[in-house]
DNA sequence: CTGAAAGCGCTTACAG
DNA sequence: CTGAAAGCGCTTACAG
């Protein structure tokens, strides 16, 4: 017996049998005879075997890996997208490579060379901010999903809610609430989610016989003092806004701050409605209303196309998948 | 030419060289002639050439990655310190294959198996509740770093911060505000951080001729429901209460809520100080006073020191880095 | 400075 | 049911 020997060949060599027939039991293969299976698993046991499995994924031309890329894992509407993407991947018997650009898109770069490079079989882009043509490109050659976002005019598969439907109903419930001055904090980017809640927005005025008034439709921020002078600004010049609707719970926390400063009360002064279903909302006092998102499942079924896509040598018809919301009436 | 080709293969015909030569240029190897060099560079942009990295894998036996092993993503402490540990895997040209337990260390089998089959050349630990003697015989057989909790008499490379010290200083804010009941919601299980924390509170009573009282200090819990309740019983039984410790910021806004519902005032009747400074602590009104914990820095130190044993082969003396901490004032 | 060749540890088509 | 052998796409010691 030699010093030096690698493990297939040490286990086959143990229970003498070629390699190829411990290929076999370890694959479960049926055509390996009981008896035999029984030897070499003995074997296995024995050497406490562990197969490599950068071998395996050479020889096979697949590393068993996908990647998950998302904006930041600072914020918890990511972190529990990534949670809900984590499972199925683990489900799946998948490895999760997961990426962050930070808001950087040319982090994106690093990512999609996991691709190129056939670390990663495939990917899910969570609301990734990237050109829609280099997009397109990237579609095409590999396989993809979008969560999220995602652009209407791209044969692409993806997942998300309704967000007109959504932001109609946002709207709705401050109207049904006798709100009628609803001031509008949007996303910053003119993105699928942020358009798409704006048209639900200025639907339910117009069925309601509401004009529509820009100047209460302002850019929010994710940077604290920002926001907070944002907020000061609207409701120092619009006296009368007795509604808000914020495009993120986080949005949402620290607007209500501010509005507290201001000396106004909540839900009492101003009715707020979020969007999002995180943690924040729930640990705000009072308690956000909130438009919930099913995030660990946006993350689930968006893994869920990918593996398809897998399955199907990316040859597979790209389903755009909507998931139903829930709107969590709470304190605000 | 036929019709199928390796790709290095494929770039040495283009460029009329052999294989050796392709790789010794994709490595930045100095023995090739630049003549040569500028040639293959050139049929390398043509073509748009990119390794497999499988095969180069197979080759170095070595994957490029490493696990982060958190107990859950929906807990910003955690995805916080993941942030961290992500940054540092990237600067350090690693990948990153995060795994999550949700509390269940059987779980952790699966990342294990990470390592033994050389997917990941090592991992970093965040907070798992794993046997001491599991761990042993992992942290023997290869390179892991903890992170947050450790075992002060196993020989582990580990990133945290001085506990004892956090929770005695956490005490001592309290009673030079003049509180002198301080309650104390303790973390569940009997780690390193909860036991660190629970000295360094007694010993701040001791310093200042308090007597500890054993019913002051009780069990948290993250389950929403329960830990409201157990704010409640502790507050109705023993009235005087006027300073509160929180083990986390998370488990502090649970409890501010229940505080708010018996009708005291924060921080009037009720003084709080937790542990973390996530992002929770921001958000809640008041705004959390706590003990910011450099949780990126944790993350990303963590990474050092595994990197440091990757590139030494593991033989390194395991270091105990401790971070410092911040007293975050705020208006609990 | 460059090339031919071995080899990383698996899987699988082929032959028997 | 089993084995011998080719091959996945790289890197590198060796020879020149």
């Amino acid at each position: 017996m030699e010093v030096f020997m690698s493990s297939l060949k040490e286990v086959a060599q143990l229970a003498n049998v070629s390699v190829a027939t411990v290929s076999r039991v370890l694959n479960n293969d049926t055509k390996v005879k009981l008896e035999t299976r029984k030897k070499v698993l003995r074997v296995i046991e024995e050497i406490d075997y562990k197969p490599n499995l950068l071998a395996k994924n050479l020889r096979k031309q697949r590393s068993n890996a996908v990647s998950i890329i998302v904006p930041t894992m600072a914020n918890p509407f990511f972190a529990e997208i990534v949670r809900g993407a984590q499972a199925a991947i683990n489900d799946n018997g998948y490895n999760a490579i997961i990426g962050t650009t930070e808001f950087d898109e040319k982090q994106l770069d690093v990512y999609v060379d996991l691709l190129k490079t056939n670390i990663v079989e495939g990917a899910i882009f969570v609301s990734l901010n990237i050109k829609e043509n280099v997009l397109k490109e990237l579609i095409n050659e590999y396989p993809i999903v979008l969560c999220n976002e995602y652009f209407d005019e791209l044969n692409v598969a993806c997942v998300s809610i309704d967000n007109e439907k959504a932001g109609n109903e946002a709207t709705m419930n401050l109207l049904k609430r006798g709100r009628k001055n609803i001031a509008y904090i949007r996303g910053k980017y003119n993105t699928t989610s942020v358009l798409g809640r704006l048209l639900g927005y200025k639907r339910a005025l117009k069925d309601n016989g509401i004009e529509y008034n820009s100047k209460w439709v302002v850019k929010g921020s994710n940077n604290f003092c920002e926001l907070q002078q944002i907020i000061k600004n609207i409701f120092e010049n619009e006296k009368n806004i007795d509604g808000l609707i914020v495009h993120s719970d986080i949005q949402a926390s620290i607007s209500m701050k501010a509005i507290k400063e201001l000396g106004l009360r909540i839900p009492e002064d101003v009715a707020i409605i979020s969007f999002d279903g995180t943690i924040i909302s729930k640990i705000t006092d009072p308690s956000l209303t909130t438009i919930s998102q099913p995030l660990f499942d946006l993350g689930y079924t968006s893994v869920e196309l990918l593996i398809e896509k897998l399955k199907k040598n990316n040859n597979v018809v790209n389903k755009k998948v909507i998931l139903p919301y829930r709107l969590d009436k709470r304190e605000t």
